[in-house]
RNA sequence: GGGCAUGUAGCUCAGUGGAUUAGAGUGUUUGGCUACGGACCAAAAAGUCGGGGGUUCGAAUCCCUCCAUGCUCACCA
């Protein structure tokens, strides 16, 4: 089903038409139709503010011109009633019986309940938790990671077909840095007396020390002449296999890994650099065009670069695309990169970055540009950092020296579902802080067992149904009070809810939407009893539906957010 | 100094121009368990929406400005 506030503005819109066509209404311009629910539920379940918004271009009282509106609004079966409310609100009343019908739709097919269809027959990627593999996944990465398979989901659950995809850069100097460190690290394990060189380059990570000795034991003292690169492809390899297997547990799995080496190895990226000198946007030089002498005194020992003039399509300075080495930096084959995923021809291409990445993201979009590729195809979401707190205090660790804070440790300690809800519940926007001890502890503070709670308690009452051998078949709806038909009105904006998820890729809210279902269940759950003493039979049976389809209800939002749903805890 | 983002209850955060009274969780205070599992429920207190201007019927939301915080401005990736 469409979203009901998208239908009631449909209806709303047609509505001003008829009028507006019957002369009853001026001609003018109809704005965007924003449909809420009013402050206040007995005002009723949608309201439309328009009237206000036309009332000067119409000249006319706004009560009026709600007034018109609702004479003219059709009614199909989910209304039952259209009225109106100074100052000029046009409100809807949702037809109670259809409410209830949604027990129906959710024990049949609540798995599906929410889904839409606005990216069908279009295919989306979402690349997210690329970065060079020189250590296992941080937490501050594990943002991205979740939110990536987090936007990937709702895109899939509003009709895209969707690709995840892994950027592995596995060319470049960190990558060197990691072999050299092995190598070290061998020839250390292999008894030699070798100084570790300068701290900036060199991995400090102990897992390096435990491939040394693994390398020993699979190939003895062999390597011991050998240079970096050999050192690196096994880093390399162990590496990816550890950040695979953290994702297994936190339920990502990329469909794409695309490695970095391959636009090397296809000679792509020299390709792009020769259209990019073909469009006249590379010159060579020792400096940036423009520099003063005396920055040119400074460099002059360098040889010259290869420079992208990237100030023609806003930057504010030029980047280099060649170093005066003859080796590309990582500007290079990053445009090289997209240009290959646009040529893949996907609808929506989505890229999960940290905000340390911005300049790099408008660089690679500028060369984009630059080689005649629509940018607007590339929706770069950036999330910002993850500060680490534990007992009140930061917790800070580095992928290069030892083992602080991974996504590993996290796990350990606390859940797949915690972590998955914790690092999905705030927006992108929002500077998260992660506080180990809420995520590990067990009680009220967390969440994540409120909302799953929610779904045990619903399987509580089916067991108990079982035992008592009541079944739901021709289970009369119309006995569902009030009560129920609140929780049933927050399902139904689930749809709402999915298509504000999908089209600002914001996964946040579909949080915050679990929560306050839970917040709904729950109170309900205390007064409406199924199978407490004196409920006759008829009532039962209406209840346990009731809790049944409020079951598919949790199972399909915790499913959403790929957590589990549990039946008991 | 430039760019991006953030500033909303003690704390963590929702809020994509609309309803005399700005929300949630948590924390605090008070009350409720012979239970379809109390990991719950009920109630209360708690706010100059960072400050100041502006736009209009109407602003936490849009514009300007100032203040504060994070990230960023490499021939690193």
């Amino acid at each position: 089903m469409k979203p009901l506030t998208h239908q009631i503005a449909a209806l709303v819109r047609q509505a001003i038409q008829k009028a507006q066509n019957a002369g009853e209404l001026p001609q003018a311009d109809i704005p965007a139709i924003d449909i809420k629910p009013p402050r206040k539920p007995e005002q009723g379940d949608y309201g439309a503010s328009v009237a206000l918004a036309l009332s000067k271009g119409m000249s006319k009282p706004p009560l009026d011109i709600a007034n018109i509106i609702a004479k003219h609004m059709t009614k199909p079966d989910f209304i039952s009633a259209v009225e109106v409310a100074p100052p000029g609100f046009v409100n809807i009343r949702l037809d109670e019986n259809w409410i209830r019908d949604m027990v129906n739709i959710l024990i049949t097919s609540g798995d599906t309940f929410g889904a839409l269809d606005i990216g069908a027959g279009k295919r989306a990627q979402v690349e997210f938790l690329s970065a060079n593999p020189t250590g296992p996944i941080t937490i501050g990465r594990s943002r991205g990671a979740i939110l990536g398979d987090g936007i990937a989901r709702v895109l899939e659950a509003t009709g895209y077909t969707v690709e995840r995809e892994y950027y592995f850069n596995n060319a470049g100097v960190q990558m060197h840095n990691l072999g050299e460190s092995l190598r070290i690290r061998y020839l250390k394990e292999l008894g030699q007396d070798i100084e570790i060189p300068d701290m900036d380059k060199f991995y400090q990570g102990e897992y390096l020390i435990d491939y040394a000795k693994d390398l020993i034991t699979e190939k003895g003292d062999s390597l011991k002449d050998t240079d970096w690169e050999v050192f690196k492809e096994y880093a390399e390899k162990r590496m990816f296999g550890w950040i695979q297997e953290t994702c297994t547990r936190i339920g990502i799995k990329h469909d794409v890994f695309f490695n970095e080496n391959t636009l090397y190895d296809t000679g792509v990226v020299w390709e792009i650099l020769d259209d990019l000198k073909a469009r006249g946007h590379v010159y060579t030089s020792v400096v940036r065009e423009g520099e003063t002498d005396e920055v040119k005194a400074e460099n002059a020992h360098l040889k010259p670069a290869q420079w992208f003039r990237s100030t023609t399509f806003g930057d504010e300075e030029d980047r280099v695309l060649v170093k005066s080495n003859g080796e590309a930096t990582y500007t290079l084959p990053d445009i090289a990169y997209h240009i290959n995923k646009i040529n893949r021809g996907f609808d929506l291409l989505v890229n999960i970055l940290g905000a340390d990445h911005f300049t790099q993201a408008q660089v690679v979009r500028r060369g984009v540009v630059a080689l005649g590729y629509d940018p607007e195809l590339i929706h770069v979401v950036h999330v910002q950092m993850v500060s680490v707190v534990r007992d009140g205090k930061p917790f800070k660790g580095s992928t290069r020296r030892g083992l602080f804070d991974t996504l590993d440790e996290l796990i350990d300690l606390t859940s797949a579902d915690a972590i998955r809800y914790f690092l999905l519940q705030r927006s992108p926007d929002s500077h998260l802080k992660f506080d180990i001890n809420v995520a590990v502890s067990q009680g009220n503070e967390n969440p994540v067992y409120y909302i799953q709670y929610a779904h045990v308690r619903c399987a509580g009452i089916l067991r108990e149904a079982a035992v008592r051998g009541v079944n739901i078949d021709g289970a009369d709806l119309s006995l569902l009070g009030a009560e129920e038909l609140t929780f049933l009105r927050k399902c139904l904006e689930l749809p709402d809810i999915m298509q504000i998820a999908s089209e600002n890729l914001s996964p946040h809210t579909i949080a915050f939407y679990a929560m306050e279902l839970a917040n709904a269940f729950h109170p309900m759950y205390d007064r409406v009893r199924a199978f407490a003493d004196g409920i006759d039979p008829d009532l039962q049976k209406s209840r346990l539906a009731f809790y049944s389809a409020t079951k598919a209800m949790f199972k399909r939002v915790l499913d959403l957010l790929d957590m589990t749903s549990p039946e008991r805890m």
